[in-house]
DNA sequence: CGCCTTTGACCGGCGC
DNA sequence: GCGCCGGTCAAAGGCG
């Protein structure tokens, strides 16, 4: 897999990229100068951060987040109407009370290895948006974390990914990894 | 055969 | 009530 840029307009995601192949960098955490090619944090007005920023948990804010998208937009008209939708669409999110985290990707793959399995059930064409959102499930029987993944119309290479839910089960990869370990490790300690 | 993606249909929430 | 929109379902088909 090539090498992956990731950018978060405002908190750092709770679960760090799990595959050790896969480097990707994490602007906010890092300052920009460290990075080959700094990613500075961007807001989209062709993104729908009302949905992917909608948290109640608190990894995400969106206020400041929501006000910034809102100067984005072109003109008054379009900016008034854009922030209508986006206020509608953070009132209903808020009802459900599952932790969301989102990010972006500089990327030319739309799916991150992220150590999880994954099952496609849908994918949707969204207003303000040349791309489709792709909608995925865990494949976990009993993990219930969904994510979005939508590539941007204004920057065809960066990718947002939307994380909803928290995993109740380890990485499989992660796992695969480790077993071995340790059961070398237990095995090392009857000695 | 099991697991996956694709894709049109369907549903619920919301504004007008 | 109607239409729009985002999210989900489920049948069909592909692939290893």
């Amino acid at each position: 897999m090539e090498g992956h840029e990731f950018s978060i307009p405002s908190t750092p995601p709770l679960l760090p990229p799990l595959n050790p192949s896969s480097p990707y960098l994490f602007t906010p955490s890092l300052p920009s100068s460290s990075l080959q090619t700094p990613l500075e944090p961007q807001i989209f007005s062709d993104i729908d951060w009302a949905t992917l920023f909608s948290s109640q948990s608190g990894v995400a804010e969106t206020g400041p987040m929501m006000e910034n998208s809102c100067a984005m937009a072109e003109s008054k008209g379009e900016e008034e109407k854009w922030c209508k939708e986006s206020k509608r669409k953070i009132s209903r999110m808020k009802k459900t009370s599952r932790p969301r985290f989102a990010f972006q990707t500089r990327s030319v793959d739309d799916i991150l290895d992220d150590g999880y399995r994954w099952r496609k059930y849908g994918q949707k064409a969204v207003k303000n948006s040349t791309y489709p959102r792709s909608y995925y499930r865990c494949t976990h029987h009993t993990c219930n974390v969904k994510k979005q993944v939508q590539r941007l119309s204004k920057d065809t290479s960066i990718v947002v990914t939307t994380y909803e839910g928290i995993h109740n089960h380890p990485c499989e990869k992660l796992m695969e990894t480790l077993t071995p370990l340790l059961k070398q490790m237990q095995f090392l300690a009857r000695f």
